[in-house]
DNA sequence: TATCATAGTAACAAGTTACTCACTTAACAA
DNA sequence: TTGTTAAGTGAGTAACTTGTTACTATGATA
């Protein structure tokens, strides 16, 4: 694991240093994945000794909690931006589709930190924080779809709960697919081939 | 972790006993996720001494692949017989679908192994492995879907290939979100209600 | 310039993990 | 019954990982 950041200022102020662990994990989590990250590599990385990382987080658990905040912070923006900018609902929904794609493919550390709390048992706290984050983001898009359906664009007989499903999960099946055969750059691309076809499901049977 | 098979009679002949770690490895991937298995854990649920592990397999990378060679067998045997078993291609479509969602549903630890292996470095031997089993599994599902097309089940301009990654990411969102918020029992019901909105969108624009 | 709070250091401690090895003993066949 | 083979044992070991601590050095401020 090298040091990338060997020549460096020393004596950060904490905050900073704080945010520079985070971006550490989440660079390294796309490298080598989240299981392989020590507190010695986050220090190699950040360009500091093991015991300063100490200094700044109590342990290694709350580098994680850190980790999942800033997730939680950016993408809520990201995906808050794509709502609120406005337009017809399907319009709002492609423009979510993309966005939540595109940070995604900005980040590729994210999903892989995602993917491992996941396999963690069911108890966890980041399990909690996660499944709520994610239960909100569908609860605004069935709002979403709901508004759809008022406005003439989907169908009223549309399942809106299992098309907010299918909805995350194409992004998250897109996500997992990009990460065996595509390099990241192309999820874009991918996404916006996928995203008629979804729309097509949710407009319902051909007459 | 509790030895669950402490009274066993001991002495197996070693071809059983590598299937006992198979299943034991399986199974604490479900209770506690991949990352957690030690070799300790494993003999302990196994009912044998950690020592005796090594008997079997060279290390534990040896135990890993024995499990992928278990989890692409048996997968590999349910898609098939769904694939065989005849009718019209969409009627089979859906049968591959079931039969897959059935499957991990079956084995909750499966999709959390290879979670798990998708954040490993992309160089990852078994990663390559997987990468081959699920491009396989994607060229089936294009010939199926031109089948269909032939057929006159589906419209020749549905792309094709950016159905077949919905198709398999479909399965893997659905089991993401089935594994943040439902049992698994609920994953089959849940996979009743997504094929339809799926086959709606392969089925191309209302007009 | 002197002071002082605090970021950083380096060596250490304690626990865990994968793997080894000399040995024991069960099972099976002659 | 007896001899041989291979499964199993259990006490070790080396490497790694997290966290601690006594000390040092920096840089903002008075």
């Amino acid at each position: 694991m090298a040091d990338v950041a060997a020549v460096k200022r020393k004596r950060l102020p904490a905050e900073q240093r704080r945010l520079e662990v985070v971006a550490a994990v989440v660079n390294l989590a796309r490298e080598y994945g989240p299981e392989g990250i020590t507190t010695q590599a986050i220090a190699d990385r950040v360009g500091v000794t093991h015991g300063a990382l100490f200094r700044h987080f109590p342990d290694k658990e709350a580098m994680w909690a850190a980790v999942f905040d800033w997730v939680q912070e950016q993408l809520g923006a990201v995906l808050n931006d794509a709502f609120a900018a406005g337009g017809d609902p399907l319009a709002v929904l492609e423009r979510v589709f993309l966005a939540h794609v595109a940070f995604v493919a900005r980040h590729p550390g994210v999903p892989r930190i995602l993917f491992n709390e996941l396999q963690r048992p069911a108890d966890s706290a980041f399990r909690a924080h996660v499944r709520q984050n994610i239960g909100a983001y569908r609860q605004r898009l069935i709002a979403l779809l709901a508004a759809a359906k008022k406005a003439g664009q989907l169908p009223p007989a549309l399942d809106a709960e299992a098309a907010a499903v299918l909805f995350i999960g194409t992004v998250q099946g897109l996500v997992v697919q990009s990460m065996l055969f595509r390099t990241e750059s192309d999820m874009l691309a991918a996404a916006g081939r996928l995203f008629p076809l979804l729309l097509d499901g949710f407009r319902g049977p051909r007459t």
